[in-house]
DNA sequence: GAAAATCTGTTGAATTTTCAACAAACGGAG
DNA sequence: CTCCGTTTGTTGAAAATTCAACAGATTTTC
């Protein structure tokens, strides 16, 4: 595990948490890891809510299952994110939402309620992991709300706008890789795919973007 | 104050805080009340993150402006809901929303990191808060996942019936109120007013919904 | 390196949504 | 009770999105 020690510094479950406290601190709360190749379900929709995954490497999407299988994208999470903890937090009793590996990933299990009641070693670190937990919540809902502005949006070109702009001012530049092919990017946009790749097919024409494969380019 | 004592008690953030505790609590945070008429604003858009507002009486809407001008409601807050929590714990430089009295309404406001740090008394209840906190952020999370669901749907037709099915298990009746008029469901479901005040009318025709005025029945 | 599978851009037709305008219904003030 | 402002439902035309189908490009597999 201790390879994994760079990306779980920059975890915000774990900060604040002394190097030499974490692994200590990781047995006393059952952490495990497990490996995922591509496409495959690390949680599945309707399973009990009782986990709190890190992605410690490769990649995982938050998927939305509809009425009839329209699939739609959350969010994306990498290296060093936390997901799934609202519904364990929550005590949400079975998940609304799956999770599946975007690439072969290893990803680290915590039960929630182990971090939320504090165990019989009586460990003094609960405190700082539920402040933790309660910022990450925090910058969680705001993503939520980033999402909500760019679908909120009525026209194709709105939401791809808005949703570049975003990432543009999260990168700090105008130039910048997105973590979706053109089928993830609409059903994260909850728009047609043919629709979307006219559409920034127009936007390069006009001179709005440049785009090439999934790298963008506001100018 | 004591007359809110009923509706502080079943604030989220004051689970587990003891009757006789609350007002000393309050006073130590510097809580303080305020008075909006209806349409008033209560936290301007842009403004500083630094209040947690809970409602003690009346509702108020969390509005998102676009572009130009694009009405979107994010939500509706009444008796007992806490807002604007999620930016203030996540330290925001300022509001990307802004929240409006619904009718006449008493807030009450709390300075966020009087919560989040301890204060010089040294009281005790600033981890109880903390836990409160993020449990509310959680179930909160939650809420906007239902938004997104709603608007995450392509049709009209299905975003309506995606917000009354909602509704109806919230409320576990199939029978209940909205706190929208027709103008304001279409700025939550993110439609053009005249196209949902059709589609209700065939959703009617149909034998699928009833609703008269702000009463809606699924049958 | 060739074949197979997947991804992307393009098109036109069908469908749906938006927009603007208006009249009926409703609600509050005097 | 009547007037006036607001809300709601309706309509048809304009605009936008979705859908289906296909061909070229790219990537993966063996």
């Amino acid at each position: 595990m201790k390879k994994y020690l760079s990306v779980l510094k920059n975890c915000p479950l774990f900060y604040g948490i002394r190097e030499e406290n974490l692994f200590t601190m990781l047995s006393c709360l059952g952490a495990r890891v497990e490996s995922f190749d591509k496409k495959y379900t690390v949680f599945a929709e309707g399973s009990p809510a009782r986990y709190i995954g890190i992605v410690l490497s490769g990649s995982v999407q938050i998927l939305q299952g509809d009425y009839y299988g329209n699939r739609s994208i959350l969010s994306h999470m990498k290296e060093s994110d936390v997901f799934a903890e609202a519904f364990a937090c929550a005590e949400l009793p079975s998940l609304p939402i799956s999770v599946v590996a975007n690439e072969p990933s290893e990803i680290m299990l915590i039960e929630c309620s182990h971090i939320l009641h504090t165990c019989n070693n009586n460990c003094g670190f609960h405190q700082q992991l539920i402040f933790n937990l309660m910022k990450d919540l925090a910058s969680k809902t705001i993503l939520f709300h980033q999402k909500i502005e760019v679908v909120s949006q009525r026209t194709t070109r709105d939401k791809i706008m808005t949703y570049l702009s975003q990432e543009a001012k999260k990168r700090g530049s105008n130039s910048f890789d997105i973590p979706y092919d053109r089928q993830e990017l609409a059903d994260y946009l909850e728009i047609d795919r043919s629709g979307l790749s006219a559409e920034i097919g127009k936007l390069k024409k006009e001179g709005i973007i440049e785009s090439h494969k999934n790298h963008f380019e506001l100018l």
